[in-house]
DNA sequence: GTTGAGCGTT
């Protein structure tokens, strides 16, 4: 079959724009993606039924409707979790008032290739907006670039549309991101990654990027070299990553299983005694999505990210505990995993196969979700929570900048 | 074969 365009647009009345389909004549739900960040499948209205129709989608492939895709203008959908309750939104972008996080600051860009030169950057992030200054970092003795460097931008909005996608500069992939001197114990950016066991070595960072965009937004897909049977699968969102958790699910007839990506080694910057007070709620809880199956939801009040002071902490948990019955008393003891060094971000390698991500990640707007650190997973080693209070809260150090 | 890179001489 010929290659075709479908017509694709956000609203049934607003303006479409042409997408090309496949040789075999489906479209990839990436491809629409790369146009509408976050869609998650498409619908058109039938000329006979006058309804809205899902369009066949398997795995991340579109298939088109009986008669052909026709020229319906097809309509986006968007994951449900996309559709954030009015008081999240007011609660996070009160949270970022407060912390006034309108500051430009310094951002570290990973993965430069080695000829890429502080002209270069420039040339490169000015089309972002203004460049107050740009680095790269050398080898001191031979002069030679380490692969990364440092930009900073005049306008807030700037920095978030650089850290928001990848670039491509100079032939490379490259990830721009806070840098670890920067990231803050109350930074909410609680796990939107999770770790995808059981892999088999055919699973390509395309394959899992295309499945696991139906539950939402995915920024990242990270498959380590040599094949280890596992990766990691990074949202958009939060509360999609933490919304999968627990649940076994079926890549190319292969069930996977998902769970918390613990943090990477590093970040020791903060450590155990002073982690309390950065956060607190429920996890695993909440939010919905409309994939198939199983829940692992419970409903639970939310508590902000505002800091609790050990009593209250008591008091929470002891909320917790109760209404967890008896899984406070399974969890008593746990191991805690130490950690040290640096912490940093997400795929490429050095020298080929980067994987590559899209779209925009919202910060900030998960202040309602925040976890216990690093929690495992709850049906093998324990919930996370323990009777004992305080040591083993401390212990856990917190994965930022996963 | 179930937990991943790299973070700033001044």
């Amino acid at each position: 079959m010929a290659e075709v365009y479908i017509r694709v647009a956000e609203e049934e009345n607003e303006e479409p724009m042409e997408i090309p389909s496949e040789d075999d004549g489906t479209v990839l739900l990436s491809t629409v993606a790369a146009q509408f960040p976050g869609a998650c499948g498409l619908r058109f209205r039938s000329p006979v039924s006058q309804c809205m129709r899902g369009v066949r989608l398997v795995e991340g492939v579109l298939h088109a409707p009986e008669n052909g895709w026709g020229n319906v203008v097809y309509v986006v959908n968007y994951p449900k979790d996309n559709k954030r309750k009015m008081e999240e939104i007011d609660a996070s972008s009160a949270v970022k008032m407060k912390r006034g996080d309108m500051k430009t600051s310094d951002l570290i860009v990973l993965g430069l290739p080695w000829k890429t030169s502080e002209q270069d950057l420039k040339d490169y992030f000015s089309t972002f907006g203004e460049v107050i200054m740009v680095q790269v970092k050398r080898d001191a003795k031979t002069g030679n670039s380490k692969g990364f460097g440092f930009v900073r931008f005049t306008e807030y909005e700037a920095q978030e549309k650089v850290i928001s996608q990848r670039h491509m500069i100079d032939g490379r992939w490259c990830d721009c991101k806070l840098p670890n001197s920067k990231q803050g114990p109350d930074e909410p950016l609680r796990s939107r990654k999770v770790f995808v066991g059981r892999c088999t070595e055919d699973m390509t960072t395309d394959d899992l990027r295309q499945f696991f965009m139906q539950y939402g937004e995915v920024t990242d897909v990270f498959i380590p070299k040599p094949f280890r049977a596992f990766a990691f699968v990074t949202f958009a969102d939060d509360q999609v990553a933490q919304s999968l958790c627990g649940e076994d699910l079926i890549i190319k007839g292969v069930s996977v299983h998902i769970s918390n990506a613990e943090p990477k080694h590093g970040n020791r910057q903060f450590d155990r005694t002073t982690r309390f007070g950065n956060g607190f709620g429920a996890q695993a809880f909440g939010s919905s999505r409309s994939g198939l199956g199983s829940s692992t939801n419970s409903s639970l009040a939310n508590f902000g990210s505002f800091s609790l002071n050990p009593a209250m902490m008591a008091a929470a948990q002891a909320a917790l505990q109760s209404s967890w019955g008896m899984m406070g008393m399974l969890a008593s003891q746990q191991q805690t995993s130490t950690s040290g060094s640096t912490s940093s971000g997400t795929s490429s390698s050095r020298d080929q196969s980067q994987s590559f991500s899209t779209g925009n990640s919202n910060y900030g707007t998960s202040s309602a979700s925040l976890g216990w650190g690093t929690g495992s997973n709850s049906t093998t080693t324990g919930s996370g929570f323990s009777s004992g209070f305080g040591s083993s809260m401390e212990s856990k150090s917190s994965g930022w900048g996963m």
